[in-house]
DNA sequence: TCGCTGGAATCAGTATACCGTTTGCGCAGG
DNA sequence: CCTGCGCAAACGGTATACTGATTCCAGCGA
C-alpha cells in the first residue's frame, strides 16, 4: 500500500501496477473498481481513475464486466520488440557508460537474487528479483523520458513472462542473457552492453513469440473463440 | 467536437488534444475542468477525466490552479530528440518500404498545404499542415506501437514548434527537411528516408533547443523566476 | 433435454455535492 | 505608499447517487 503522494489515485495505481509487473493478476481475472474501492476503503471514483490510467496506457482492457490484464497478440510482441530492439540497446550503452558504484551494488544483488530463485525455482521470486535489476539498471540511464519509455514497454509482456519462466529451459537461457549483460555493465563497456542486449532483445522476442503461441493453441483446442472484449479506443 | 466513441471522456479528450496539436493552448492558460465542462454542456467528471489522462501522458501538468500545457527544460528536449532519435529514423525506413499509393497522395497533398502555408506566413496553417503530413506517413508504418509512441513524443513539441515556425529562416530549413523527406518517401527508398530522417532529428533538435533557449532567456529577464507547478507524480 | 425469453444483477459512465487547500485580493495598520 | 493579515473565491480531490447497457440465470415451453 504505497503512497507515493497524498493523493488516493497515485497510491491505487501504484499498488495496481506493482502487482501487474509481479504478473499477480491473471488475465482471467476481472479487476472491478467498486472491489478495489472497499478493499482500500475509499470511493470508486479513485480506484475507477486509476483503472482508466492503467487503460489508457495500455496495460489492461475495459471489458463490459470489469477490467482485465490486456493479452498481447502475436503481432503485439512482434511490434513492440521492434521498439525495444531500438531503445534498449542505447539505453544499455548508456547505461553501462554512467554507471555508479551504487547501481552497480544493486544490479549485482538483484542478479544474485535472480539466480537464487532460478536455482529454487521460485517462479514468483524470479519475477520480483527480475523486475528490480531491470529498475535498478535504468537508475543508470539519465534520460528520464528513455527510462520511462523502456520500463513502459518492458510492462507489457508481464502476463507472458510469467510463461517463460515456467518453462525451466527458457527460463535458463534468459537468465543467462540477462547475467552476461550484468558482467558489460561491470565492466563500463558500453559497446559490449549494447551488443549483448541487442542479441538478448532477440532471444527474448524468440521466447516469448514462441510462449504466447502455446498459449493460444492450448485456448483454441480448450474452447473455440469466446471473450469479448469491448470497443474502448486509446484515441 | 469529434466523437471517436459513444463516450464522453474520449471526445473532450480528442478535442483536447487536437488543441494541443494545433498549438492553440498557449503555456500561460489555464485548463479547469469546471470551464471546460459547461462549454460542452457536460458535468465536471468527463472533462477532468480527460484532462487527468493527458496529465499521466505527459501533455500537461497539474498546477494548483487549474492545468497548464507543459514547458519543455533543454533537457526534456534532448531527452526526448534522444529517443526520437532511435524510433523515427527506422519508422521511415518502414513507411518508405510499405507506401500505398493511397497514402503517397496524402502526403504529398500535406506537404502541398505545408509549402503553400509557408509561403504565406500563415503559422496556423502551417502548424495543421504539418500534423497532417506526420499524421499520413505515420500511416503507412505498420507497427501501431511504434506509430503511437512516435506520434506521442513528437506532441510534447508543440508548444515549441510555434516559436520555431515563428523565425522564417528556421521554419525553411525545418520545411525543406521535410521535404526531403518527401522525396524519399515517393521513391520508396528506405535507406534514404532512413538517413534523411536521421539528418532531420539533429536539425530539428538544434532548432527546438535554440528557440527553447530564446524563450527561457525571455522569461528570466521579465520576471526573476515566478509560477509554480505542484508536485503531481506520474509514479 | 434443449432452446428461448424475461427479469435481476452487475458494472461502467455520468452527474451532483461536499471538503480541504491554495491563492489572490482587499483592507487596515505602519 | 508599502506591508502584513485575513477572508472569500477558485479549484482539485473525493464521495455518493443515478442511469443505461450488458450479461447471466432461471423458468417456461417445445
Amino acid at each position: 500500500m504505497l503512497k507515493p503522494n497524498d493523493n488516493l489515485v497515485d497510491a491505487i495505481y501504484a499498488d495496481l501496477r506493482l502487482k501487474l509487473q509481479r504478473s499477480a493478476v491473471s488475465p482471467a481475472d476481472r479487476l472491478v473498481d467498486t472491489e478495489i474501492a472497499n478493499a482500500h476503503g475509499i470511493s470508486r471514483m479513485p480506484a475507477r481513475e486509476a483503472l482508466l490510467r492503467l487503460v489508457s496506457e495500455g496495460y489492461l482492457v475495459g471489458t463490459t464486466r470489469g477490467f482485465a490484464v490486456r493479452e498481447l497478440s502475436l503481432d503485439d510482441i512482434s511490434g513492440l520488440f521492434e521498439v525495444r530492439r531500438q531503445l534498449e540497446p542505447r539505453a544499455a550503452a548508456c547505461a553501462a557508460r554512467d554507471m555508479t558504484p551504487e547501481i552497480e551494488a544493486e544490479i549485482t544483488a538483484a542478479m544474485n537474487r535472480v539466480e537464487l530463485a532460478l536455482s529454487r525455482s521460485d517462479i514468483p521470486a524470479l519475477l520480483a528479483a527480475n523486475v528490480d535489476f531491470r529498475n535498478a539498471w535504468l537508475k543508470a540511464v539519465n534520460n528520464p523520458h528513455m527510462a520511462a519509455t523502456i520500463s513502459r514497454f518492458i510492462d507489457y509482456f508481464q502476463s507472458v513472462r510469467l510463461g517463460t519462466f515456467a518453462d525451466p529451459g527458457a527460463a535458463y537461457q534468459y537468465i543467462d542473457g540477462l547475467s552476461r549483460i550484468h558482467a558489460a555493465f561491470l565492466a563500463h563497456d558500453p559497446l559490449m552492453a549494447q551488443d549483448r542486449m541487442t542479441l538478448f532483445m532477440f532471444a527474448a522476442e524468440e521466447a516469448y513469440l514462441s510462449v504466447r503461441r502455446r498459449q493460444l493453441e492450448e485456448a483454441e483446442t480448450a474452447r473455440p473463440a469466446r471473450r469479448r472484449t469491448r470497443k474502448r479506443g486509446t484515441a
